[in-house]
DNA sequence: CCCTGATTCGC
DNA sequence: GCGAATCAGG
């Protein structure tokens, strides 16, 4: 694939909605985050604020050649089954007649939130929004291993009752 | 380990 | 110009 205008219009509309390059490599598809990263410093639009970090380390990478000629090439693994085994029967939502709409949606920052593309097996699997629009996507956040969930929100809305009221008041006191 | 962006440099 | 490899950091 090569950066067509309208590649690269999305790529700068992405960017700027704080996607992270991996994100919006899936989205494009075609390309690695790298290619996403290097096209965005092209561009001259990066440097997305945050991270001052510090300027008193400067670059050093890649200190010769790529040694040899043969050809790496990795087959770019795919998310997998990430609906049928994902949600083990284990971690069952509990009930929630709450009114609760979806606070989640709100905490979960755009930059980290997943699409069905960008799954895999360590990111947190909550679905958020409406899967029949486009205002659908995943939490996104980093999971524990062997659990669907984050450590976030998403682990209370798996958890009982008690438990879910006990860790909203860790949180609440963390924030 | 997972991930992020930043940089270098062969192509 | 492109992007894999590599780096530094969360």
């Amino acid at each position: 694939m090569s950066w067509t205008n309208e590649r690269v219009e999305l790529l700068k509309k992405l960017w700027s909605d704080g996607l992270s390059a991996s994100q919006i490599a899936g989205e494009l598809g075609g390309v690695t985050r790298n290619a996403v990263i290097g096209k965005v410093h092209r561009l001259g639009l990066s440097g997305r604020a945050k991270t001052a970090s510090n300027p008193s380390k400067q670059r050093r990478a890649r200190p010769n050649a790529p040694a040899g000629t043969s050809a790496p090439k990795k087959p770019a693994a795919q998310p997998q089954s990430i609906g049928a085994t994902a949600l083990k029967a284990d971690y069952a939502p509990a009930p929630v007649a709450e009114a609760k709409p979806e606070p989640i949606a709100e905490l979960v920052p755009i930059s980290q939130r997943a699409t069905i593309l960008t799954l895999t097996e360590r990111t947190c699997k909550w679905p958020i929004g409406d899967p029949a629009t486009d205002d659908f996507y995943f939490c996104g956040r980093q999971s524990d291993a062997g659990v669907p969930y984050c450590a976030h929100h998403c682990k209370i809305a798996y958890q009982p009752v008690a438990d879910r009221r006990r860790d909203r008041k860790v949180i609440a006191q963390a924030s």
